[in-house]
DNA sequence: TAATAATACTTGATATATCAAGCAAAACTA
DNA sequence: TAGTTTTGCTTGATATATCAAGTATTATTA
């Protein structure tokens, strides 16, 4: 097969380029309604929200480094969003909880992801989006082998 | 159309996911060869190689900050694979140049980054890569609204 | 059970991302 | 042509990414 080899002509700028246009219209969105919190922190919040996860967790689930995960849900904390205290069944671990405030940004921050994502996704058809998860995935396993 | 809303079901999950993934691998290829090089420095030499840019317009095409730029491009020509001088035509532009340094690591770069390329795609074929850029381009645009 | 290994983080150092503010040179305009 | 705006880039501050090294705590093993 052959492949285009110009680095502006490869999938992997697409890629890219989408990515990084979805995360901008994210942040001003959520920006807009509240100042202080990003995209990841917002996913952050709701995942705690829906299910108890400690940070390794959640770091595996984001593909991000256990050491940024200690700095965000820092900040976080330190913004008063979560509340974190050690887990007495295993006191390396730590519980992570939204805290009221936390719990009243997730409401208002709720229907502005799912908004974005509707706007993200316009006009798109169910193939385009399973066409779109399988290249994908292909791509996925074969940087992994 | 009915489109999932939890986290980990999106399409932009998936994105993320295969990007990072594509990314890990580059990186890790690309340092195996030059340990004190990145994937977006590779690019970066690749581009002035090409076609004498200004950070600007540099940073315009792999979509990043100016800010970003000036410190990315200043490591670079400290590391010496880069050469910045001043533009005499127009002296708030500066000129970028490959340094000798650069263009012996370039050419150890370049086949690495396609056999990167060729083996995130196997198995991919050409309608898979339309298809992708497609949607993308679709995403992208709605994005962009 | 003592030594070792694994786990769940944490910290330091450096690079990059992002926003805001600033600077000098160039372009534009009244 | 003087004043204003734009352009190309830089710097500061803060957040995040990444790698390496370190600290408790828990689990394993000889």
């Amino acid at each position: 097969m052959k492949i285009s080899h110009t680095p502006f002509d490869t999938i992997f700028y697409s890629i890219e380029e989408t990515i990084k246009a979805y995360r901008k219209l994210s942040l001003k969105e959520i920006k807009n309604a509240i100042s202080d919190i990003t995209v990841d922190q917002a996913l952050i919040l709701q995942m705690i929200n829906d299910k108890q996860l400690t940070q390794t967790e959640i770091a595996d689930l984001i593909f991000k480094d256990y050491a940024s995960m200690t700095r965000i849900i820092g900040l976080m904390v330190k913004k008063n969003y979560l509340i974190k205290t050690t887990n007495e069944n295993d006191r390396r671990a730590s519980v992570l909880k939204t805290s009221p405030k936390g719990e009243l940004a997730l409401k208002q921050l709720i229907p502005i992801i799912n908004q974005n994502r509707e706007t993200a996704l316009n006009n798109l058809t169910i193939e385009d989006i399973n066409n779109l998860k399988h290249i994908l995935n292909k791509i996925n396993q074969n940087c992994k082998k």
